[in-house]
DNA sequence: ATGCCGCCTGGAGTGCACTCCAGCGCAAGC
DNA sequence: GCTTGCGCTGGAGTGCACTCCAGGCGGCAT
C-alpha cells in the first residue's frame, strides 16, 4: 500500500503543508497516519479525498459544508442519498456561478469594445487633441 | 439631473449602505455629493460606475485592482489604452475561471453519477443489507 | 560530528472585504 | 411635540481561510 509524505501530497494536491495540517486539525481530513518518527504518511485514499476537497473548494463550497460532506462520507453507505443531495445542490450553485460569470464577462467585453471605439474615434480626430 | 438617495442606490446596485460608504472611504467611489443636510446624493454616473464595480467584483477582481482602474478613469482619456489592457487581462482571468469551474463541475457531476450507481447497485442486492 | 532538510507542535497573526456600533442630526407624519 | 425612519461619523469588530512562527526532533550527506 503506497503512502505519501507531506511533501509529496503538497506536490500532488497543490495544497500547502500548512493547509493540510489545518484541514486535519478542523476534521476535514481524518487523522492522518504517522510513521515511527511521528511524521505524517498519507494514504492513497487521503490523497483522493483531497482531490475531492480541491474540487469543492475551488467551486466555492465553504469549509463548513465540506465538513458536513466529510461527516456523511464517514457515516457510511446509508448516507449516499444525502451526499447526492448535497452535491446536486452544490452543482446547481456552480451552474449559477458559471452563468453569472459568463454574463458579467459579456458586460466586461462590451466595455472593452466601447473603449476601443472611443479610442478609434479619438484617433480619427487628431486635430482635436488637447 | 436625477440623483439617487443612498437607499435607492442600495436598491439599484445590491451593495449595502455600509459597503457604499466603505467604497467611498477607500476611494473606489469619488467623494459623493451631499444635500443641504449632508446626506449623500448619488448621480447617474455614480450609479453606473457602481455597475461596473459590481461586474468586476463579482468576477473576482480584487479591490486593489479596481482602485487602479478607478484611477485610470479619473486620469482622463489618455489612459484608455491602459484601461483596455487592464480589462483584457481581467477578461482572460475570467475566461480561465469559467474554464476551471466547468472542468471542476464535470468532476462533481461524475461523482454524483458514481454515487447514483453505487446506490442502484446497493438497491439491487437488498439481501446483502447489513 | 555537524549541518541541513523535512517535518513536528500549539498558538498567534494575516489579509481581505466588509459589517457593526454608539451616538448623533434632520424631517415628516400622527 | 414626539416618535420613526433615514442617514451621518469614526472607529472597532467580524468571518473566512489560511499562513506564519518559535522551538524542537530525527535522519542523512559531507
Amino acid at each position: 500500500m503506497a503512502v505519501y509524505t507531506p511533501g509529496q501530497v503538497v506536490e500532488e494536491t497543490g495544497f500547502s503543508l500548512d493547509t493540510l495540517r489545518y484541514y486535519e486539525r478542523i476534521g476535514l481530513l481524518e487523522p492522518v497516519g504517522r510513521n515511527a518518527a511521528g511524521q505524517r504518511r498519507f494514504t492513497e485514499e487521503d490523497v483522493s479525498w483531497l482531490g475531492m476537497v480541491r474540487c469543492l473548494r475551488d467551486t466555492g463550497m465553504p469549509i463548513s459544508e465540506m465538513l458536513r460532506f466529510a461527516q456523511l462520507v464517514r457515516q457510511g453507505e446509508h448516507t449516499i442519498g444525502d451526499r447526492i443531495a448535497l452535491l446536486e445542490e452544490h452543482d446547481r450553485k456552480v451552474e449559477a456561478q458559471i452563468a453569472d460569470l459568463c454574463q458579467k464577462q459579456g458586460a466586461i467585453q462590451r466595455k472593452i469594445q466601447y473603449y476601443k471605439d472611443v479610442r478609434t474615434m479619438r484617433d480619427m480626430l487628431p486635430e482635436q487633441a488637447s
